[in-house]
DNA sequence: TATGGATCCATA
DNA sequence: TATGGATCCATA
C-alpha cells in the first residue's frame, strides 16, 4: 500500500520536529508499505469492482508489523481520567506518554469519532501525538460502501484546527492501492452490517 | 415524547439569552412533544423489546410540526462558502441567519459528524445557533442497535467545548419515551443496514 | 456520483 | 452490557 498524502492537522508545540516523531513516522510508513494484496505479492493490487472489497483484512499486516517489528501495543484502552471513551487501534509508549494511531476503515461517520477521540487524548495530555490512517477517495469506490475517506473528512478540518490546545500533534496518512487489476481476487467481506443478504 | 435534559454545549455570546432562542426553544419542545406512539394516542409508548424498534418513523412528527406549524425548512443544504458538507435536518431563518437542528437517530458515530457539522456552521458564521436532538440511554436499548445516545456522546463534550469560537450556541436535547408497554406494536424497521437477513 | 443514514456484528 | 466497527440503503 502506498501513502499519497500526509497532513499535519494539529501541530502545536515541538513534537513535529522531534526525534520521536521522526522514528514513529518511519515505523508507520514502513508498516503501511507491508500491506499487500494478494498475499505473497510485493504490492497492493485491488480488484476494481465497485464496493467489491471488504476492509477488515487490509488493516491486519500493518498492525502486525507495528506490534512485532516496532513494539507497539494494539487495541489499547485509554484512561482519560474521568468518563473515558474506549480504545485506540495502536499505541507506542514514549517516555511514559502515548502516541496513538487509529486505522479508519469504518464508516465515514466513524472517522469523525476517531478524530474526536484522538483530539480528546491530546487535550487530556495522555497522547503526545496521534495519527489517523484512512483511504483516499480513489481507493474508496472499490471498498465497502461509505468507508471513511480523506476527501469526505477534509471539509471538517477547520473544526479540529479551531481546538484550543496547549500542545499536541495530529497527523493524517492517506493510503491508496498501488495497482488495479481485475484478475486479482476481491478482498473478502465479513458478515457485518448488511452483508448476509 | 419527553425531553429529559437540555445541555448548552457551546454558548459564546448572547444568543442563549435572546428572544430568538426563547421562541426556537419552545418550538422545538413543542414539536418533540407531538411525537406519539402508537399513532392516535397522546404520548410515546414503546414496546420494550431490545433492539426491537426502528428509528425512521420517530423523527417524522417532529419534523412535520417544525415545518407546518412553525415554518422551518427541512433538509436544508448549507453553503459554507468553500467545500461544504451536506445538509442539516431542519433550519429556521432568523434575520438572514440560520438556526440549525439535527435529529440524530443514526449510528452513534454519526452523532459525532452531526455535532462537527453544527460546529462548522457556527465557526463559519452561517448558523446563529444550533441544536442536536438525541435519545437517552434509557430509550437506546429498545431501538436499532448502536443508535446515537446522550451518555455515549458525553465523554467527548470537552472536545467541542475547547473550540475557539467568537460567537455561537449549541444545545443538546435528550429525548425519551413516556411509557413502556409490551402490548404496543414495535416501530417498524427499514430495509437499511443489515435489516433483511 | 455524493452524502446522511439505518441496520446488525464482533468482541471484551 | 458496552464500544468500535462493517456493511448496505435511500435519495438527490
Amino acid at each position: 500500500m502506498k501513502i499519497i498524502q500526509e497532513v499535519s492537522l494539529i501541530s502545536v508545540g515541538s513534537f513535529e520536529e522531534s526525534k520521536d516523531w521522526s522514528i514513529i513516522r518511519s515505523e508507520v510508513r514502513n508498516a503501511i508499505s507491508l500491506i499487500v494484496h494478494p498475499s505473497g505479492t510485493l504490492s497492493f493490487t485491488i480488484n476494481p469492482t465497485r464496493h467489491g472489497n471488504g476492509v477488515k483484512p487490509i488493516k491486519e499486516a500493518c498492525m502486525i508489523a507495528l506490534k512485532d517489528r516496532f513494539g507497539w501495543r494494539l487495541e489499547t484502552s485509554i484512561n482519560y481520567a474521568t468518563k473515558s471513551p474506549g480504545k485506540v487501534d495502536a499505541t507506542k509508549v514514549i517516555d511514559n506518554y502515548f502516541f496513538a494511531l487509529e486505522w479508519e476503515t469504518g464508516n465515514i461517520s466513524s472517522s469523525h469519532r476517531a478524530v474526536n477521540k484522538l483530539v480528546l487524548g491530546l487535550l487530556r495530555g495522555v497522547f503526545l501525538g496521534a495519527a489517523l490512517v484512512l483511504p483516499s477517495r480513489k481507493l474508496y469506490p472499490y471498498l465497502t460502501d461509505r468507508i471513511g475517506n480523506f476527501e469526505e473528512l477534509e471539509p471538517y478540518f477547520d473544526v479540529w484546527r479551531a481546538i484550543r490546545i496547549e500542545e499536541g500533534f495530529l497527523a493524517i496518512f492517506v493510503i491508496e492501492h498501488d495497482q488495479v487489476d481485475s484478475n486479482v481476487p476481491t478482498i473478502i467481506k465479513g458478515t457485518d452490517g448488511r452483508a448476509l443478504i
